[in-house]
DNA sequence: CTCTTTCTTGAATATACGTTCAAGATACGC
DNA sequence: GCGTATCTTGAACGTATATTCAAGAAAGAG
C-alpha cells in the first residue's frame, strides 16, 4: 500500500487558474503539469485526461464559490446588506489585476457547453444552485420584512444572477472601478426596490 | 492579371459561424476550409493566418450587426419602443436553435481577450461602438421627450448593453422563452422608468 | 529487513494542427 | 492567340499536442 503524494485541492486550485488564464483549448497538459506540479502520467492516473481534470477543477471550483457565498451571510445584519456587500466583492474582484478574474463556470460555458453535453450539464448545474442560493437569501428578505412580499423572490434571483454575468462582461471591456460600482449600485437598486 | 474568385463577404460570414460554433481554438484550419470552401493556400493569401481571418471576421461581425441595429432605428416611431424591439430581437436570437446564439464578440473576449491585445483591442473598439450607438439612442429618446432628461444616458446605455451581457449568458444556461422575456421586460423597465 | 503493492517519473508515441510552397489553372493585356 | 501575371490547389512539412507505458521509487505489511 501507498498513498498519494499530492494534495487533491491544491492541484485543482491550480488547474483552475491556469484553465481560467488561458481557456481549456489553449491550455496544454505541459502548462497543467507545470502549473499542478504533477508529471503527465499523475494527472491521467488521477483524473482520467484532461477534461477530467477540468469537471473536477469545476466542482472544486464551486465548492470554494459556495463557502465563500456563505461567508457574506453568516452574520446577523439584515440580509439585504449582506447581499450588497457580496455583490460589491464581485465589483472588487472584476478588478482585481494579475490574477484571472472572470468565473471559471461562465468562462467554460461560453468555450464549450456546446461541445460537450456533459460538462455543460455540470455547469448548469453549478450555476443554478448559486442561483437557488441567491434566491433563497431574497425569500429571507421577505421573511424578515427587508423586501415587499409582492416581488417574486425567483425573478430576483434570476434578475440578480442575469445582473452579474453582465457585470462580469461589461468589466471585460472597460474595468474602471467608478462605473462598474455604478452598474452595481443601479443593479442592487432595481432589484430591491 | 486576375482577380480572386470567392466573395469575400460570403467567406467571412462562415468562418464567422464557425469560429461561433466551436470557439477559436478548436476550429481548425480544416473546419475553416470546409465552412469558407477555400483551400488553405487561399486562406493565407487572403488573411494572412488564422488569427487574420478571425480579425476579418470580427471586423465583418461588427459590420453586420451595426446595420442591423440600425435597421431598428430606421422608422418614424418613438425612440423607445424602437429600444424594446431591439431588445425583443435579442431574445428572440437567444432562443433560435441550429444556430450559434452566442455573440462573436463576446465569445471571443471571453476565450482570447487576455492573451492578445491586439484582438482584445478590437473587440473592445467594436462593443464599445455598440454601446455608444445605443447610448445615443437613449439621448435622441431625452430629446424627443420619451425620458427624463434628469437620467445620464452614458450610464442608460452602460447599464443596457451590461444588461444585453447578461440576458446572453443567462440564455445559455436556460433558454426558456418565458423566462427570458421576463428578464428581459425587467430590464427595459428598469432603463426607461 | 524484505517483499509486494502502489504511486511516480518522463521519455516515447501517434496524431492533429497551422503553415508553406511549388505546380497547375485561369483570366487579362497586347 | 499568345504570354504573363495572378490566383488556386492540395500535398508536404515541422511542430506541438494529448496520451501511454514501462521502469524506478517509496511506503506499508508481515
Amino acid at each position: 500500500m501507498r498513498n498519494a503524494e499530492f494534495d487533491r485541492e491544491h492541484v485543482l486550485r491550480a488547474a483552475m487558474h491556469a484553465f481560467m488564464n488561458k481557456g481549456y483549448a489553449k491550455t496544454s497538459m505541459q502548462d497543467l503539469t507545470k502549473a499542478t506540479g504533477l508529471h503527465p502520467g499523475s494527472i491521467y492516473c488521477a483524473f482520467d485526461n484532461k477534461r477530467g481534470l477540468l469537471l473536477a477543477a469545476l466542482d472544486q471550483y464551486q465548492q470554494d464559490r459556495t463557502t465563500e457565498l456563505q461567508g457574506f451571510f453568516s452574520g446577523k445584519g439584515p440580509v439585504l446588506s449582506q447581499l450588497k456587500n457580496y455583490l460589491d466583492s464581485i465589483v472588487g474582484e472584476c478588478l482585481l489585476t494579475g490574477v484571472p478574474q472572470a468565473c471559471l463556470l461562465t468562462k467554460a460555458l461560453s468555450e464549450i457547453a456546446s461541445q460537450d453535453e456533459e460538462i455543460q450539464a455540470m455547469i448548469t448545474a453549478n450555476l443554478s444552485g448559486w442561483q437557488q442560493a441567491l434566491t433563497d437569501k431574497f425569500s429571507l428578505a421577505q421573511a424578515n420584512g427587508e423586501l415587499s412580499s409582492q416581488r417574486d423572490s425567483a425573478h430576483l434571483g434570476r434578475f440578480f444572477v442575469m445582473g452579474i454575468y453582465g457585470l462580469r462582461t461589461f468589466a471585460q471591456t472597460s474595468p474602471e472601478p467608478a462605473i462598474l460600482q455604478q452598474l452595481a449600485d443601479q443593479l442592487f437598486q432595481d432589484v430591491c426596490a
